[in-house]
DNA sequence: CTGCCTGCAAATATTTTGCATTAAA
DNA sequence: TTTAATGCAAAATATTTGCAGGCAG
């Protein structure tokens, strides 16, 4: 279950979280950081119960009703992202890369995350054209792109 | 990859789904199709209690576990999929088209379907032979694609 | 100083299960 | 007939909230 990902890099330093925070008006706080940037940090996209635990190994006295006010702060900042639930027992997993990627979702319901060279190539082969386009006809200005691959054990 | 012959209507008809739940080895049931055929036609991606209430309007007596087990089983069985919740008030979304189609998550957390004929631009300019290399490498068969769109209010 | 953040624990919300009964094949 | 599927309600998970302190600004 711990998908190995050697391609991790699109979070956020930890000045530039405390920027994005502080444009915000939200505090920046110790737990703040440490959270996210033990969510960056992981190469599996964990559940806010296996968050904690990572959590734990630096600070034990975070609590995970913090650990889900955390994360919503940062989802609603567009920071962190939530990811469905893959089969039954359903805890949503989240991911603190938000610049646009492809996940790759395995036969096991784990989540990896597509090699960041494929990866780029797959978003840069959609034309920002149609993007456009697309806004323009639902009339919202598009921020954020995420692709979702699925897929079977053979090859 | 995924056929890229992807049109309109993407749910199963009523004998499309009997033939993919008999082929499972699965029993079709009343329960079962209306379910299906109720999240088929709703426009939006309703949660399960949401779907219970639609479902209501035809027979008041399914249950909230039956729809939640006949999701689980249409989700198993690649029918269905999950679509993860967005702001607070966590409860998984579920479609019924599954085959690809790109999504927009409205500011509000709700989620649209993007207009059938950029959705299949969008996926189209997509080089089929830019998969079949991440397949290579990751050792895999991709069989689904799934795109989502965030936005913001203007234009 | 002045609130926003936090931990804790209790309240909610969401999803799954056990078992007697019903209905598909 | 034979066994999977269902309703009901209870159990198990997951997430949110209220309140008394604790810290960032």
């Amino acid at each position: 279950m711990a998908p190995t990902n050697a391609h991790h890099c699109h979070s956020l330093t930890e000045e530039e979280l405390a920027a994005a925070l502080g444009e915000s008006g939200v505090r920046v706080t110790r737990h703040r950081t440490l959270i996210y940037s033990t969510l960056a940090k992981l190469a599996t996209h964990p559940t806010a119960d296996e968050l904690l635990d990572a959590v734990h190994g630096e600070d034990t006295r975070v609590s995970l009703a913090t650990v889900y006010n955390t994360l919503d702060t940062l989802t609603e900042l567009g920071l962190v992202r939530r990811i469905a639930p893959d089969g039954p027992g359903s805890a949503c997993r989240f991911d603190a890369e938000i610049t646009p990627h492809v996940h790759m979702v395995m036969p096991d319901g784990c989540v990896n995350d597509v090699p960041d060279d494929l990866s780029t190539e797959i978003l840069d082969s959609i034309p920002a054209s149609l993007l456009e386009q697309l806004a323009e006809r639902m009339g919202v200005r598009v921020n954020g792109i995420q692709i979702d691959l699925s897929c079977t054990p053979g090859r």
